[in-house]
RNA sequence: GGAAGUUUAGCUCAGCUGGGAGAGCAUCUGCCUUACAAGCAGAGGGUCAUAGGUUCGAGCCCUAUAACUUCCACCA
């Protein structure tokens, strides 16, 4: 006994209980099957921090989308979850938890910081968990990762090691990005620049010879205490002559040189720049190639070192600032104070003003390592959907640069570098085995405190997932991966790095495929933000209208790569859909008999049948075709024009007064119906995966059905499904129906008034056969078919390319109104004609053209010529 | 400073390798037709940003311009 559709559509009496049905049943577990094809997602994984947003619904949705059909098309899929740990972000959620209660992480110490911070991760970490599987993803749970797990940490230490042992990691002192509040180094893509207005400072250093001043600006005059030299160009002819003297560096007794170096633009400020090597990237690089010593002036929170702070010592930088530059005014050292918009880097996570500090941090050498996975891409191996996101992604690593991934925080994956706390002997031991002792003159060793950027383990998540370094079962089988699926804002961050890493220790490109989404915005085009206020929460929509109508208005109508704005009327409109999906279902479903089969097609199958069965081949091949190019807006397209406008508004009309007659056509029409249906519900099941579910369950099931849609087969195209005949005699009927209601919308003749309609047509057999559906589609009344035209006199004329029809309208007919649209038709008709003909005699279209469009512009002038020969008889016969 | 994207109906957006411009919403007209008013049948509405070019033919390809958006770089 099938189950019965409820009247209305309503997610909610269904949607769990199904995900529960699927999870229970094991469908979203992925076999190693010898016998099948893999095909390998890997989520990108949230952040432990958070909870499910529009950006992982969109996320989630494709990925679900492309998996549930590469199932159905008889792949091995598998998509693997996850969570990340994502480091700073995690830790600095806690610290300000802690604070709350009162504690900094220093009073919890390190090993209490780790046991909250992995509380965190069991109560949030589950969390978004329960979030997707609201949304109806299907990935395997049974394979679930997070980048801390004992699996990924091996592999981060296993490459750590490697990556030392080839000497493409290194520890050195480099300009690094400091955050003073998140008191770590932070990458320079975790670098957020902003644009603000500031000042540029002139300030005089004294010759130490006492010849008179050196001018420099700066932005930013406490780093003066940093300062171990002034640099001029070269070239510059000013200042030749002060190229070796000495500076005296006002508020500090110390004596700088002035030194010539390339770097300095003449052109800019005064053409002599302080140079402070421990504050500035560029001055760090001037500071190496002149030997010139690196002073911090700053402390790990930004305030003046007591070291050579003098009276600013433990003073914030910016009250420094403001003090010394008093004191130089006081001075007299003080030129002159412009205003000046400048970029002045943030961090990332909490928007505090970066220090640029050199320090000694990790760092991977990129250059040899980039390069291999730029090829990758260049031959097309690897591909970006769209293609143009392969410039951005080829422009950075291109000009890549080493990358600092030491981290000063606790809760990551700890560098696995032991230091001998022996001074003479100072060695660095890298291994993969706790040691307490160094190894080569046994003087107690110490880790090193600091932990991996989080990046580092996002890198591996490809294979390390899959159970790399190990040769596992799993690794073997489905890896590489074929599609991965994000957002163009981590290209840099995650994409090219897992590029780089899977090339050189997997030896093969992760991935295949990289889809590229865009952003989920507000209705106004802004990012949906916290500060803002204006995020859409995922799980509200669920719950007010199910999960498959987010989903289905976050695929609608959007292209690979391209932002969308959410709307309600988007939504709304999706949820409509689905609404008329399942009225249709209702209809199809209560108009069967107890007895029904679903046993495939009869032989013999009416004209509309083929019609419509020639179309919905046809949706399957685009709809197909467009899933495989990753056109899923489009593809959507194809079934919705499909399912609304061709089954619902055209083909189940037709079918009711088949069904009322109760004949053998009523059996052959519910045929027809149910493998329409049937085929309609598999190819939206990747796309609306609940609806499709619980309505499948109510069909008539047919011998071998699987219990649910998700394991069914992926429909083909069918060339036993090509009616071209049909569909073109079938387009005939239809304009005609069309081209009828038209005429009576003019008119004001309500659809329920019957009207007796004459037809001439060169068509009668195919006219005549489509009786009813004139009968039903234009209120026709008596219909006769003929091909001798009566008099057109006190009749409405509808001319179509096929058919004339006439009907009488006794005093509705106006013989002047009816003479002048006829006229007005008769210009339209010439204007196709001359543009047709226009077209076909023009030589260079002859000549070149394909004969195919050749063809098609021909027959398109004689349907033209032909409605042109039919208007103008209407004509004749009513003057 | 470098790069990319966008510009199509009142609004939000599609438009596949070039072959007479599409959808949804909004507007207007008429319908409670026994799957659906979350609906049905229709209508109106566009110099495809601008200017050149290539082509038999351009919304689509090329060049330039303008406006908006984003990413990268970070000259003190």
């Amino acid at each position: 006994m099938r189950k019965e559709l409820s009247k209305t559509y309503s997610p909610k009496d269904f949607e769990d209980r199904l995900y529960k049905f699927w999870e229970e049943s094991g469908f979203f577990k992925a076999e190693r099957d010898p016998r099948k094809k893999p095909y390998t997602i890997v989520m990108p994984p949230p952040n432990i921090t958070g909870q499910l947003h529009m950006g992982h619904a969109l996320d989630c949705t494709l990925q679900d989308i492309l998996i549930r059909f590469k199932r159905m098309q008889g792949y091995s899929a598998l998509w693997l979850p996850g969570t990340d740990h994502a480091a700073l972000a995690t830790e600095a959620k806690i610290v300000s938890a802690l604070k709350e209660e009162g504690v900094t992480k220093y009073q919890l110490g390190r090993d209490g910081f780790m046991k909250r911070a992995w509380e965190w991760n069991e109560k949030y970490g589950g969390r978004i968990k329960e979030q997707q599987r609201k949304m109806g993803t299907s990935c395997d749970w049974s394979r679930d990762r997070f980048t801390m797990d004992e699996g990924c940490s091996n592999a981060v230490r296993k490459v750590f090691m490697d990556l030392y042992g080839k000497g493409l990691i290194y520890r050195g002192e480099r300009i690094i990005n400091w955050c003073p509040n998140c008191k770590t180094s932070i990458s320079d893509i975790e670098t957020e620049y902003e644009e603000q207005d500031g000042f540029f400072w002139h300030i005089k250093y004294p010759i130490a010879d006492g010849s008179g001043f050196v001018e420099i600006a700066t932005t930013r005059p406490e780093t003066l205490l940093g300062d171990t030299a002034v640099a001029v160009n070269p070239k510059d002819k000013r200042y030749t002559d002060l190229v070796g003297k000495t500076l005296k560096l006002p508020l500090t007794d110390r004596e700088i040189p002035v030194v010539a170096d390339d770097y300095v633009d003449m052109e800019f400020g005064t053409g002599c720049v302080k140079i402070t090597p421990a504050h500035d990237p560029n001055d760090f690089e001037v500071g190496k190639r002149h030997n010139l010593p690196v002073i911090h002036m700053m402390n790990d929170d930004a305030t003046i070192s007591a070291d050579v702070g003098g009276k600013y010592a433990g003073m914030d930088r910016y009250d420094a600032r403001k003090a010394m530059v008093a004191d130089l005014d006081a001075m007299g050292l003080l030129v002159k104070v412009e205003p000046h918009k400048h970029n002045v880097g943030t961090c990332q996570r909490c928007g505090t003003t970066v220090e640029p500090t050199a320090s000694l941090q990790w760092f991977v050498k990129m250059k040899e390592l980039a390069k291999p996975a730029i090829d990758a891409v260049k031959s097309g191996e690897l591909r970006f959907i769209p293609k143009r996101f392969e410039n951005s992604y080829l422009y950075w690593m291109e000009n890549i640069r080493d990358w600092c991934i030491s981290r000063q925080i606790w809760w990551g994956h700890r560098i696995p570098a032991y230091y001998c706390t022996n001074k003479e002997c100072s060695h660095v031991e890298i291994t993969l085995d706790g040691i307490d002792k160094c190894p080569v003159c046994g003087a107690p060793a110490v880790q090193d405190e600091d932990t991996l950027d989080t990046w580092f383990s996002s890198a591996l998540w490809p294979f390390s997932t899959l159970g790399w370094p190990e040769k596992t079962p799993d690794y073997e089988y489905f890896y590489p991966t074929q599609t991965l699926v994000t957002g163009y804002d981590i290209i840099t961050f995650w994409v090219s790095r897992m590029i780089f890493s899977g090339i050189e220790h997997t030896g093969e490109n992760p991935f295949k495929d990289v889809l590229i989404h865009g952003l989920v915005r507000d209705e106004l085009g802004r990012k949906m933000s916290k500060s803002l206020g204006n995020g859409i929460d995922p799980l509200e929509i669920i719950d007010k209208y199910g999960a498959d109508a987010l989903r289905l208005t976050l695929v609608t109508g959007n292209a690979p790569g391209n932002d969308m704005r959410w709307t309600e009327t988007k939504l709304l409109n999706s949820r409509n859909f689905i609404n008329k999906l399942w009225n249709a279902s209702r209809y199809v479903l209560m108009n069967l008999p107890e007895d029904f089969v679903a046993d495939g097609l009869p032989e013999d199958l009416p004209i509309e049948d083929k019609w419509v069965l020639s179309l919905y081949n046809d949706m399957i091949k685009n709809v197909t075709a467009n899933l495989e190019a990753y056109e899923i807006g489009v593809a959507v397209g194809n079934i919705y024009d499909f399912v609304w406008d061709i089954f619902c508004d055209w083909y189940i009309e037709l079918t009711k007064t088949r069904i009322a007659s109760g004949k053998t056509t009523a059996l052959a029409a519910q045929k027809v119906l149910v493998y329409v249906l049937t085929g309609v519900l598999k190819t939206m099941h990747p796309f609306l995966p609940f609806v499709t579910e619980e309505i499948w369950q109510s069909m008539p099931h047919s011998e071998g059905m699987p219990e649910s849609i998700m394991m069914s087969e992926w429909c083909k195209f069918d060339e036993k499904l090509v009616f071209t005949k049909e569909q073109e005699d079938f387009s005939k009927i239809a304009d005609a129906v069309r081209a009828i209601r038209v005429r009576r919308n003019e008119m004001n003749v309500p659809p329920s008034k019957k009207v007796t309609m004459i037809v001439e047509t060169a068509f009668s057999e195919l006219f005549s056969g489509c009786r009813a559906f004139f009968e039903k589609l234009a209120g026709a009344g008596e219909f006769t078919v003929t091909d001798a035209a009566p008099s057109a006199d006190g009749m409405v004329t509808v001319v179509t390319d096929a058919a004339r029809i006439f009907m009488p309208m006794g005093e509705l007919v106006d013989k002047e109104k009816e003479l002048a649209r006829l006229e007005k038709e008769k210009k339209a008709a010439q204007k196709d004609i001359d543009f047709l003909s226009g077209k076909l005699n023009n030589q260079g279209f002859l000549s070149k053209a394909p004969a195919a469009q050749i063809e098609n512009e021909r027959a398109k002038l004689a349907r033209a010529e032909e409605k042109m020969a039919k208007i103008n008889e209407s004509i004749k016969s009513l003057q």
